[in-house]
DNA sequence: GGCATGCTGACGGAAACTGTCAGCATGGAA
DNA sequence: TTCCATGCTGACAGTTTCCGTCAGCATGCC
């Protein structure tokens, strides 16, 4: 058996023993020695997989690794796919991609007759105005975002004259015709908005911003007069 | 990439397309070789993957694969949140609530250390221009739809003249500024478009429409020229 | 301390993987 | 019919990965 079907057969192994079980036991079943078990474990781990394993006691495929089933009324798959349609037609393609990810993915645990009204939904999203970007910066931004990792941006602002500057971002909003991601200006201290469209060019820093985004927002948010949700 | 990790990616690409895809396809976007993919495919057939394989057509994913999708990926977390605060924003309340509710029912199933993703997401939707409604109308319609029955409508055209009729509606569309709702027009005996707030009064009727509004809304599609997505 | 277990590093022979090439099969389109 | 896109299989050789063995350390319980 090769490698990579005994790895899926792990993840089956593991996902039947509700009790913690021995790596010796897991590898005898698997046929493997016991070196080999660990690192099979090791590697469904560094993909994602929440095992836990704890010294004199044994592994635990920890909820968290494999979807479980979920129920959602008809309306709920409606507006999960309005959204993700949304996205599709609105975001940047690679979460446009993840948002088509997510619907398979709930598809696939779904009861079957709820399924369809997946495909079949007939909420639709109107084509906009095309918006003019940037689909590989709007990929990096969120990216940034989410390592609060600063930027660096060549911007050119309303009057057209030009600034680059290392920037700490924190929020990207959608609006119908632009893209604004929302950040803290070394240049200036202050919080900025910077619509996508004028980034010149940008560069992500490998440096992280010394302030946690969610507080950032939040001090954003009260500053610009937006209720916290 | 090793090849576990490839597969389990494979998986996951074929889910995502519902509709028959090339190996080419699937290979070019794994990175791999024709060959390869080939082999890859028989790997997981061979694990009890219903993968189907037609000459001429593609691959296609059967229901009841061998393992559940892989829990959600921080950036599919991002496309779902992001898509239901649009919908929240511009949706009726009544889906506005099932967004709402649909995504506190995944967040039950994230592990814990990705739960925070969720109220905390940098993406934002930009308010849009208000758009004059008829949120309980909304409701009625998308109802309407869902059970597949007829509704009355008085209707103000764009020229000012009113009209009642009766239609078949199958498609709601969403657009930056108005919503449309789609249906055949017993009247005129043709698709008609009806923007919602020119929808002056609508009645839910009992009676169901004959056809099937799966079959009307691809019909509708060919006519207007859009893909089949 | 003794024990069961988890975990890590190193090493060399064995096994699997991969791309290339070559060819066949099938079904629809021209 | 002939084409074409596609699925599918076999062979081969270079490369990569894998795997068992050994050796050792850590943790927590008795």
């Amino acid at each position: 058996m090769s490698r990579a079907e005994r790895l899926l057969d792990l993840m089956q192994l593991l996902r039947r023993h509700r009790q913690p079980v021995s790596g010796h036991a897991l590898a005898t079943e698997l046929g493997v020695s016991l070196r080999t078990l660990y690192r099979d474990i090791a590697t469904l781990q560094a993909q994602g997989a929440m095992i836990e394993g704890e010294p004199g006691v044994g592994y635990l495929l920890r909820a968290g690794f494999l979807l479980p089933p979920l129920m959602f009324t008809e309306e709920e798959v409606e507006a999960l796919v309005l959204g993700s349609r949304w996205v599709v037609e609105r975001g940047d393609s690679r979460l446009g991609g993840a948002a088509r990810d997510a619907l398979a993915k709930i598809a696939a645990v779904l009861p079957p007759d709820r399924r369809e009204g997946l495909d079949g939904s007939a909420l639709l999203v109107g084509p906009g105005e095309p918006i003019p970007v940037g689909d590989a910066e709007l990929a990096a931004i969120r990216s940034a975002i989410r390592a609060e990792r600063k930027l660096e941006i060549s911007y050119r602002d309303r009057d057209g004259s030009e600034s680059r500057r290392t920037v700490w971002p924190f929020a990207l909003g959608f609006f119908d015709r632009v893209r604004v991601m929302v950040a803290w200006c070394e240049l200036r201290q202050s919080f900025r908005h910077f619509r996508t469209d004028r980034i010149l060019a940008l560069t992500a820093s490998e440096a992280r911003y010394p302030r946690r985004r969610q507080a950032m927002l939040k001090e954003w948010r009260s500053a610009e007069g937006i209720p916290q949700r």
